[in-house]
Order: structure tokens, then C-alpha cells, then sequence
DNA sequence: GGCATAAAGTTTCAAATGAAACTATTTAAT
DNA sequence: ATTAAATAGTTTCATTTGAAACTTTATGCC
């Protein structure tokens, strides 16, 4: 009757429970490109970016696929050497250049695509399409909160 | 027309959208814990479950926080170093020991568990009782899921 | 009992990561 | 115009991580 939360129970705490789903999803994921097509997970956010939005600057895509500067750096600068990326100097400001695919690299994109899409629909097979939307809602509201919560803390 | 489902738009991908919530969540939480207390993630994890299990092998410890041999190895030799966690040699087997908390990492426990527990409440604050066990449902049918797929992956 | 195989942890080594320092360029202020 | 501050991206260095090899102890088989 005296400690009843004393401890904590980590199977139902939610920190705990998104770490743990994010690390298998992330896990079987990058089985699907990191062998086959020698991707990083960094890389394969960047190339689906670049697919879908054109080109950008390398601070852009940080921006959009919430990675910091420097995994953007070196991500960006293996897929150029591997020939996926290409670069191209603005003349208005030559600190940046802004980033495209090239056409090797929107063929492994089209060739992983179909991997990942089909992994998703697996995962979500069992889901009705409005248990799919309220389970987006959720996780829009759980992701702007965590943000949020993320710059409220940072500030003090 | 022709390429509407050729690219992949990574703001509604499920895996990235878990990755990126999960990332922000153990981000703002090990804040709470990382410096003042000087305790990794997974130590963290496993001191929780020491607290509410009681004793536990290096093992069962790593099945039940989803830790790989290596990283309960670690983390409890770093525990152990720090007074928060002693060693008790099984003798019906010797390969192994039982884990459990000292005085001192109990201590550590009691003052970080409101903190978690707050964190949690605060993510939560927005969601109703109903929301929260619509949460929970989707959670674990997504856990369950993705570890069945991680299996199936994996034995091919 | 004696030998092969498995299991529990630990150690090692190479690769991934992140914070901080650095370079090059642009913008702002005087 | 000249210097100071800011921005984009890169490099460096120390730490973290994970896979594979290793050690010790236990189990199964003949």
C-alpha cells in the first residue's frame, strides 16, 4: 500500500516504449538499403528528400530531415563520391551549393522506394484506415509537444 | 500524372516520423538524468527494472530493456564502479550473477523516477484518458508487429 | 568420465557519432 | 570602404557503439 509508485515500470513508460519501437523499425529498415545499395540511414533520408522536393541546400535538408550540419556533411559527401548526388555552386552565395540527384542516384531511390513503402504497409497492415488516421493525429500532437517540451527545456 | 507514387515523401513515413519523435523524447528526457546524476541511457534503463523487478541476471535485464549483451555488460560494470548496482554469484551457476540495486542506486532511482514520471505526464498533458489508451493499444500492436517482421527479416 | 557444443559475459577493434574548432563567405554597422 | 558579427559547411578529436572473437562455465552425448 506504501510504494505504489515508488518505481516505475519501463514496459508502459512511453519513452521507453518509442525508443524501443523506433530502434526495430529503424533496425529492419536499414537491412532493406544498408546492404544491398551501401546506404546509411542518414543517406537514404537524404535521397528521399532530394526525390521528392528537388533540389536544396544541404541546410535545408538538415532542416527537413532533422539531422544536425554535420551528419548532413558527411552524408552528402559519400553519396557525391559514390555519384547519387551532385552539386552545384550558387552564384549569389558561394558558401552553399544547392543539391540534387543525380541519375544514378534517383535510380536507387526508385529501386528502394517499393522496400520501404512495402515495409510500411506490412507494419500498418493490421490497421483500419481511421485507426491509421487517429494513430497520424497522435503522433503529429506527440511530435509537436516533444518539440516543444525539447525548447522549453534547452532554454533554462 | 505519371509519378505519383515514384518518390516517397518522408514527412508521413512512418519509420522516419517514429525515429524522429523517439530521437527528440530520449533527447530531452537524458537531460534529465546525463549530467546530474551521470547516468547513460541504458544505465538508466536498467536501473529502472532493477527497481521494479528486484534481481535480475545480465540477461533477462537485456531482454527485458531491449539491450544487447555487450551494452548490459557495460553499463552494469559502470554501474557496479558507481556503487549503484552489486553482483551476487549464482552458485548453481557460475557463468552468470544476479544484479540488483545498492542502497545507493535505489537512491538514484527515487530521485530521478518524478522526474521521468513529470516528463511523461507533460508529453501526456494534452491527451485524454480515452486518447491515451487508443495510445497504448496502437503502441503495442506496432511493437508486436515490428518485432515479428524484425523476425521473419531476419530468418532469411 | 571425456569430448563437443552451447551459453553468459567480457574484451577488442573498427566504424559511427557529436561537440567544438575551423574556413570561407556574406551581411551589418559605422 | 572597413571591420565586426553571422552563416554555411567542413574538419578534428574524443566518445559511443556494435560485431566478432574470446574466456569461463555448464550441458549433452557416447
Amino acid at each position: 500500500m506504501s510504494d505504489v509508485k515508488k518505481a516505475l515500470y519501463l514496459p508502459r513508460f512511453l519513452p521507453y516504449r518509442l525508443t524501443k519501437l523506433s530502434g526495430f523499425v529503424s533496425r529492419s529498415l536499414s537491412r532493406l538499403y544498408s546492404e544491398k545499395f551501401d546506404l546509411t540511414i542518414q543517406e537514404w533520408g537524404i535521397v528521399a528528400i532530394l526525390g521528392s522536393e528537388g533540389e536544396m541546400t544541404a541546410s535545408q535538408i538538415g532542416e527537413l530531415a532533422s539531422l544536425d550540419k554535420v551528419n548532413v556533411s558527411r552524408a552528402v559527401d559519400r553519396l557525391e563520391k559514390a555519384g547519387r548526388v551532385k552539386r552545384k555552386t550558387l552564384l549569389r552565395d558561394r558558401r552553399s551549393s544547392v543539391l540534387s540527384l543525380t541519375e544514378e542516384g534517383q535510380n536507387v531511390l526508385a529501386r528502394i522506394v517499393p522496400l520501404a513503402q512495402d515495409y510500411e504497409d506490412k507494419l500498418l497492415a493490421d490497421f483500419s484506415a481511421e485507426e491509421i488516421e487517429v494513430m497520424d493525429d497522435i503522433l503529429n500532437r506527440l511530435d509537436r509537444k516533444a518539440a516543444r517540451l525539447r525548447d522549453i527545456m534547452l532554454s533554462r
